[in-house]
Formats: C-alpha cells, structure tokens, sequence
DNA sequence: CGCTCATTTGACAGAAATCAAAAGCGGTGG
DNA sequence: CCACCGCTTTTGATTTCTGTCAAATGAGCG
C-alpha cells in the first residue's frame, strides 16, 4: 500500500468534511470514541491503489475526501470501473475475506482507516453502530441499483446525457465538481476519458463521440475537454432517454 | 396484493425449505420463536405482483420456494427484469419507506411476509438477529456485484454464454433448474424469452439469434425452447468472453 | 381443429467496437 | 520563449453487432 501520509487521529473526527447523515454522523458519543481510537487518517495521491482485488481483506476505510474508483479485474488483466466512491462511503466492507475489487485514488484522497477485525469488533460490541454501518450498507445497495437503471437499456449517447443530468443534480454524488456560479452550470470532469467510459461501458471513442453529438444538439457546450458546460439541461434530459426520476434517493425514513 | 393463501405459520418454519446459510438459520431460539410469531405464509402464482414499485413500504418477505424477478419500471412504463431471487432472499429491504422495485412471481412461490414495522422491531430489539439482517445484505450486495460484472464489458453472445455456465456451475442460484442425470447437464429454463433477455440487457430478438449461435458452434443443444442440453461447456465458457472466475474466486495481485 | 401466444427467422438500419491516425495539451529543457 | 516529447483526446474509415420491424413457424390449449 502507498500510504502517502498515516497517523492516528483521535480527535480530528471534529474536522470531518464528510456530510452529516454518513456512519460516523449516526455514531453516538462513546461509540465516536472508539471510532477515533481506532481510525487511521491516510492519504494517497491520484492513481495510487487503496485495496487491491483478490487480497486478503484486512482493512476497512472510509472516505473523507476525494474520489475512489471502485475497478474490476478480470483474469485476463482488463480492468471496468464499477463505480465510484464519495465521501461517507466505505472502501472495502466487513465480514469477508478477500478484497473483491481493486479501490483506486481517482483523485488525491483522504480517508480513515481501520483493521478490519478492529471495526468488525466495533460492530460486535455496539448495536448501535452496527445499525449504523447496515444502513450504510443498504444505501450503498440503492445506490447501485440506480446505477443499473441508469446503464441498462440505454443507448451509448443516452447514458453520457443521463450521466451528465445526474451531476446537474448530485453535486458530490459524482466524478464532476459542479460550479454553479454562471449562467449556465459548469462540470469540471475529475476523471479522464477512458475511465469514465469503463465506468458508462464504453469506449473511450465511443465516449468522446456522444460528447460531441451532445454538443453539436446543443444540449452542452465542450469549454475544455474537462470543463463541460450545461447549456441546455432540458435538452440533455430529453436525450437521456427514458425519464431517471425514479432513480434519486428519497429521503431516509428516521430510525434510530 | 393478490394473495393466493395467507396464513399464521408458527412452528412451520421447522418444515422451511430454505438452505441453511440464510437469515431465519442464523437465528437463535428466542429469535427463531420472534420470526415465527411475526410471520405470515403467503403463496403466489406465476405472474403475480408481490410488491409494487412507488407503493408504501409496508412488507417484507423471505423468497422460501420459487423464483422471483426484481422489475424496474420508467416512468413511461417501460419495464426490465434487474435481477432474480431465489430461495433466502428478501423481498423488499428494511428500513426504506417506499418499494424502489416491483417484486413479481416468475414461478409458483412461497414466501414469509412480515409487517416491515413488525421486522424492524425484531431487529432492532435483537442485535443478533441484525447482525444476521447484515450479512445477508452485504451477500445479496455481493451477488449484484457479480451480476454487474457479468453482464459488462460482453456482447450479447458473450453475456448469453456467460449465463449458461453460470447456470451450469450454481444450481439454485439461476433461473434454471439443473438436471445433471444424463451424460451432459441440462437446464429446464423458467423464464420466458423476453425475461431472460430483459435480465440480460438484449431483446428476445437478439437472445434467440445468440441462443441459436451458440447452438451452431456446438456449445449447446436446444432440445426444446425451454431445455438446453449444455454439451460443450468448455466451449460455451470460451464463447463467453473473458473468465468468469473471479466473480467467485480470487485472481492474483496486481502492481501499483 | 382453430385459436392464441411465444419463439424463431429475415431484412435492414442504426449503433458501437475496432483500428489507425491526427490533433491538442502539458511538461521539460535548451 | 520555443521546440520537443509523451500523453490524452479527437476524428476518420471500416467492420461487427444489435435493435427494429415484419412475418413465419411452432407450441399449448380449449
């Protein structure tokens, strides 16, 4: 592991910039304590590998900034990138044994890190959190599910346009930065153009391709080739294909 | 809700037909009795709605017997088949205050329905049988997982000799039924054309011609449209595109 | 037997992958 | 400041794959 920089952080949880309904939100104040007294803070630099596929699962982190690509390998070497992790979400998940996926700094990241068996013991010993860490799971789980209904039945240029509509509205749900100030919304795109067409289940021409036929419908305009300005949201969505409405997040019913 | 019959089951959860890795089988007595009390029998036929996407989240199931497909539905009515569940699996999640998929009977089925209010509150009052709710999340989050990776990065041949051998290799995990009596094993499909091919993202169109493809290069034998004798299962695992293996088992490391 | 529905086949247009090459961008060093 | 190098992005030409529309065939059933 390429740990760029890693030291117990006890009481830094105060300066969590993960947003407030994530696991740790939901941890009361004991159940905190030990979170601290455990976690790791860490950071790794863009490109640099967190977990890599097929080891032996013996961490668990969570994200506090930044982006992670979550990347399959096959045997043969090719790799797909399943999705994308944001703050809040976990890297890697407790009780298995080996590492499922490879988890890639898809920008220079920041996390807390712990011993699985560690935060495992956690869980074990605080109902609470472990409540905590299910409800994490489940939204998790929504997640990818909105993430099927966005890929599948689709056309190649349809889930560019759902995908661009998503960051519209999902600021810090996605790979883009979303600036707000002009006109017009403006996406800044973290991620480079084969990746984000693994992601979509393309190929990078094929990516590119779409972009350009968004632009020339005038649904966007192409500033720079990571600067992507929405001109015309309605446009956009139209292309999409099939309406997405049924896949945001509602919000989460209070349980304790 | 079209209920075929419904009914207190009490002790007949020692006649449960469910394997032994499943929710109800991590439960300790007390928990087990908990279960009982709360859960109602229901059967449905093939065809039926069990849960309505956009509905009020009022219940949740155990999958005992039969197969059941996870349906999305556009807002322009538009419906795909997400993924299957087979016996163990819950109907519905915990936790969440509305269905985000319809649940629909792909065969006969025999499920335990419970007040989802009355679930949660066995959960919440026993951090064992949460626990138990956890992990059969975070394996029903591994199957998509899986699932995801199969269906990616393949053509439509690919993904249709993907499947079989997956078939061929998790009796009970698939739509199929698996008879293994004869020289080669031979699968009894249950879904219909349309479902299987909505399951993996092609029209019935497509799924027939690939079908028929892998009939031709000698992977497979149609013996009826419903039984495919798999005579070439080497074949038919080369005809699917890259290796299937570390959806199951562990591919060798990587370097950063 | 005649009906209905599911499956299969055919023809074709459009979509997407592939292969190849050009253009653009960011750094480095002269 | 500019030339050069390596990389990413873009464009082009072509082939392959897939969806669509239409029609034929086959299976199940009263």
């Amino acid at each position: 592991m390429n740990v760029v920089s890693m030291h117990r952080m006890s009481c830094e949880c105060q300066a969590c910039p993960v947003p407030g309904s994530s696991f740790c939100a939901r941890a009361s104040g004991q159940d905190k304590d030990g979170i601290a007294q455990l976690a790791h803070r860490a950071r790794f630099k863009q490109g640099q590998s967190v977990l890599m596929q097929g080891d032996e699962s013996e961490k668990i982190g969570i994200l506090r900034s930044g982006v992670i690509k979550t990347v399959f390998m096959t045997e043969d070497g090719d790799t797909q990138v399943l999705g994308l992790l944001f703050p809040g979400d976990f890297i890697g998940r407790a009780f298995e044994s080996e590492y499922r996926f490879s988890y890639e700094a898809a920008t220079d990241i920041d996390i807390c890190l712990f011993q699985k068996s560690s935060f495992e013991g956690l869980l074990m010993g605080s109902p609470a959190l472990e409540h905590a860490y299910l409800l994490s799971t489940l939204r998790q789980m929504d997640k990818m599910n909105s993430w099927t209904c966005l890929l599948r039945g689709r056309t190649a240029r349809e889930r560019v346009a759902a995908y661009f509509t998503f960051c519209a509205l999902h600021d810090g749900e996605t790979d883009a930065t979303l600036d707000l100030s002009g006109t017009h919304p403006i996406l800044e795109l973290r991620l480079s153009r084969t990746d984000l067409a693994s992601l979509l289940d393309m190929t990078p021409e094929t990516f590119c391709r779409c972009l350009h036929g968004l632009a020339d419908k005038g649904a966007l305009h192409i500033c720079a080739p990571h600067r992507i300005e929405l001109t015309n949201i309605a446009r956009l969505r139209e292309l999409a294909g099939p309406p997405l409405e049924g896949l945001v997040e509602k919000p989460q019913r209070a349980v304790i």
